[in-house]
DNA sequence: AACTTACATTTGTATATACAATTGTTGTAT
DNA sequence: ATACAACAATTGTATATACAAATGTAAGTT
């Protein structure tokens, strides 16, 4: 990925923002990979996450607060989120017994059946993505990424 | 950054998705500092990357297909983005005269005076950021990065 | 018990972004 | 000159996200 060809600059970045540049440039990829890749299923990167949390879940129901701690990506109303995955069946929504403040929610047959072929497709994704790096290098850039 | 502690797994992930996952979490730090580090100027960081192209442009104006290809993250709506500094004073846009389709938009004074500012609380965000990376390791964080 | 504070989620509102359709302009072919 | 395709930007619409305020519930204090 030449960052100077990609944002058309003939000046010579300095390696600090060059890199920066250079993350959020590998993020557009990586994100475009893999929201196409989720596209045949109609759901976003984030709707994914919370999903595979909640199968992480192994049954125990989880809340709001939960989803949030363990998304990626933090986000401010993760209430409308689960409602978007309610409509297509993938998850469902209780209010909790013990503490009805909290809400329970919890993947469905459908929502687990979709996962398994999500994953697939996902999987695929990231392979590609990462196909020209050798795990040794994966660990150095993890190493790096650490540094940050 | 502790990956699996972040996003509260107790499951070791393969090294192509933690990276994935890694980057994703290195992005959300960046452009929350970024981001903070606008925020006094009301720009988002798209809109700070639209001036400062404009002023790589020294006084020749740009058009929306240019502003469109040097943009680090490219977006399918730069017509209202541009609306927005044109509401803050910022730039400047009028009809091309050679060929009507296009227009041409340029920095204005107070444009430009605000950007020497926003350069400097930037400058100083991207130092925080990378603090802990040398400029070797730099080198070998794009190097690596070139691979995705 | 009444009052206050903290908690967990939801709702309202403003802003942002993606995508498609539309407008107006230019270039080209007949 | 007219018709048609290509181009550049704008507008409409649906969806997404951020942030603040509001709702309802539980816990703690006097």
């Amino acid at each position: 990925m030449d960052v100077e060809a990609i944002i058309k600059t003939e000046r010579k970045l300095p390696i600090g923002s060059r890199t920066i540049i250079h993350l959020m440039l590998v993020n557009n990829r990586i994100s475009e990979v893999l929201v196409n890749a989720l596209k045949p299923y109609e759901v976003s990167i984030q709707q994914f996450n919370v999903l595979r949390i909640l199968r992480g879940q192994k049954g125990v129901p989880a809340n709001l607060g939960t989803l949030n701690e363990r998304m990626v990506s933090k986000m401010s109303n993760t209430t409308r989120l689960v409602d978007k995955l309610i409509l297509k069946g993938y998850v469902e929504r209780k209010i909790c017994p013990s503490n009805r403040r909290k809400v329970e929610i919890s993947i469905t047959k459908a929502g687990f059946e979709a996962l398994k072929d999500m994953d697939k497709t996902v999987e695929a994704a990231e392979q590609e993505l990462m196909k020209n790096l050798s795990s040794k290098e994966l660990e150095e850039l993890n190493f790096l990424l650490d540094k940050i």
